[in-house]
DNA sequence: CAGAATCCTATGAGATACTG
DNA sequence: CAGTATCTCATAGGATTCTG
């Protein structure tokens, strides 16, 4: 997840245009490398951007705050996983010019739209992480 | 996500037991690293298992069949996902003894419950990822 | 067909040091 | 304080080959 630049894994190969698959997909979405979904699920997939948007979800906070926040993300990634989010328009940064800078990043709109979806997410993940421990024991002593 | 392990990335440094902390987190939850919420995040947030998960949702799929739906990954890839997944407890996997052998996936009930929460989010990247992309370009234009 | 075994590379991400 | 710049290492994950 660098610095942007396209993620296509397969060059979408054949397909030429000109028959245009008269009987492609039959049934449901056989996922397309390049669908927008999956660009996007995968942005919410790494490992730090969640935790920064729920923790911006209690307000804006600064720089700093944030990584106390969350005690074992490193300056670095933290601020690539801000680029990225405000990239997104995810999240919004203000810079205050005061003598030692301090800059403050707050969710947007369109990222406060996600906490939901999210909040769901983690509740379920809270529900079953008890079942998942559980399978996992389980698992691993018959193997 | 190799073969299990943990995933402790800090080794939960101060916190002696003895002074159990009488205002240790004054508001909300800082995260901790090894919170089971995070632990089970990461599992949803790798790059193939909610493509396989959403790919089973349609019934059981042989191997090979998933990988028709998921036409970018990998033998490799789909079957360490496969054991990933059946090791939480998210799948089942059956064999059927034939004489080139094939093996079924298939949700367990486990499995089938994250699917709500999974499609919510799935909606959500829908929804927004015309506004994603836009924030992108005009994010790349004053860059 | 459904994998297991190897090999190899791209990159995710920590640690550290420097700067306006 | 809020970054940027390097260096470095671990590992996710693709390509290829082999097997029951």
């Amino acid at each position: 997840m660098g610095q942007g630049e396209v993620n296509v894994t397969t060059p979408v190969s054949g397909e030429m245009p000109g028959h245009s698959s008269l009987k492609q997909q039959p049934k449901k979405w056989p996922f397309d490398p390049n669908c927008p979904v999956r660009d996007v699920l995968d942005r919410i997939g790494d490992k730090w951007s969640t935790l920064v948007l729920v923790t911006l979800a209690n307000g804006p906070h600064r720089f700093s705050a944030v990584q106390r926040a969350i005690p074992d993300i490193s300056k670095r990634m933290l601020t690539q996983t801000f680029r990225d989010l405000e990239r997104d328009g995810m999240i919004a940064r203000q810079v205050f010019p005061t003598k030692p800078p301090s800059v403050e990043y707050r969710l947007t709109p369109l990222g406060e739209t996600i906490l939901k979806p999210l909040a769901a997410l983690v509740r379920w993940a809270d529900r079953s992480h008890a079942a998942i421990n559980h399978a996992r024991l389980a698992y691993d002593e018959t193997t």
